[in-house]
DNA sequence: TCGCAGGTGGTCG
DNA sequence: CGACCACCTGCG
């Protein structure tokens, strides 16, 4: 079986990838890697400290789904050690918050995927969701390809009672027939016009599905952090995302992710 | 048993 | 507008 290698690299953890709440089709294995699917192409990451530095190996993967599918998904071209400099001057909460989660990479992730996976996220919880997509996936796709949007705009609420998604069901039905009927959102205006998204929902699909970095979703988790760390009123949304902008400003999804990972994973 | 979990949409005042 | 509140489901 055919697998990539990429030595030397920094500021990349899995553990910190995924853990960071971007993502819900990862699993950590036995030995530490992790298997997943994205863009059709099920594998497996592993990461070892080696004379070369921290390498990464993936499983299957030829160089040229390594350039076109990997090195784009896990944003191996971005300089996250400036990121974290930047959002930590001047700021100790996110110096620790970058540093516990100093491996952490926004994934490019495929946007229809993004739109289903964070529609089936509102007020849920982590495993549920993970069993939600998987069930999803395994009644209506193939063994890795996600249902596109002309598969799930058929179905009705009925097909979809096994996979358990409660009355998200209706919301990702609608969501399916208007993509299929307008095509895919293309700004904040179009992603919002979504039904069962809202604006923490749409801040995700702008941020994971998009690649708009200046992003950052308050999900109860951030309100924690922003409240807990920064002091912000924890009803007061308005005025975390407002802080967000002024002090993060363009890297406020970056912020986000250190946050989430750090609330999640290190208190 | 009941609140909560990566919120949203509908309905009030 | 802004403040409630119902809502599938499953776990502690």
């Amino acid at each position: 079986m055919q697998t990539y290698t990429i030595d030397n690299l920094k500021d990349f953890n899995l553990d910190h990838i995924f853990t960071c709440g971007q993502c819900f089709r990862w699993e950590k294995q036995p030995d530490g890697s992790y298997t997943g699917i994205a863009f059709g192409r099920r594998v497996n990451m592993r990461v070892e400290s080696s004379a070369y530095g921290e390498r990464l190996t993936i499983t299957p993967c030829t160089e040229e789904e390594f350039q076109q599918i990997w090195r784009p998904y896990l944003d191996l071209d971005r300089d996250y050690g400036a990121i974290k400099a930047e959002l930590s001057a001047g700021d100790p909460v996110m110096a620790e918050a970058a540093a516990h989660g100093y491996g952490i990479r926004i994934l490019k992730q495929d946007l229809w995927e993004t739109i289903v996976s964070f529609i089936i996220s509102q007020n849920n919880n982590i495993p549920r969701i993970k069993g939600c997509i998987e069930r999803l996936w395994a009644l209506t796709g193939g063994p890795d390809d996600f249902p596109g949007p002309e598969t799930l705009a058929q179905l009705t609420v009925e097909d979809l009672a096994e996979v358990r998604l409660g009355y998200r069901a209706k919301y990702l039905v609608a969501a399916a027939q208007k993509v299929c009927a307008e095509g895919l959102p293309t700004n904040e205006e179009e992603v919002l016009a979504l039904p069962g998204v809202g604006p923490k929902v749409a801040n995700c699909i702008l941020l994971f599905g998009m690649g708009q970095h200046d992003r950052f979703p308050v999900d109860v988790w951030v309100r924690r952090v922003m409240h807990e760390l920064y002091g912000i009123n924890e009803k007061d949304i308005r005025a975390m995302t407002k802080y967000a902008r002024e002090h993060f400003g363009n890297l406020g999804g970056f912020a986000q992710q250190y946050l989430f990972h750090y609330i999640r994973n290190c208190q």
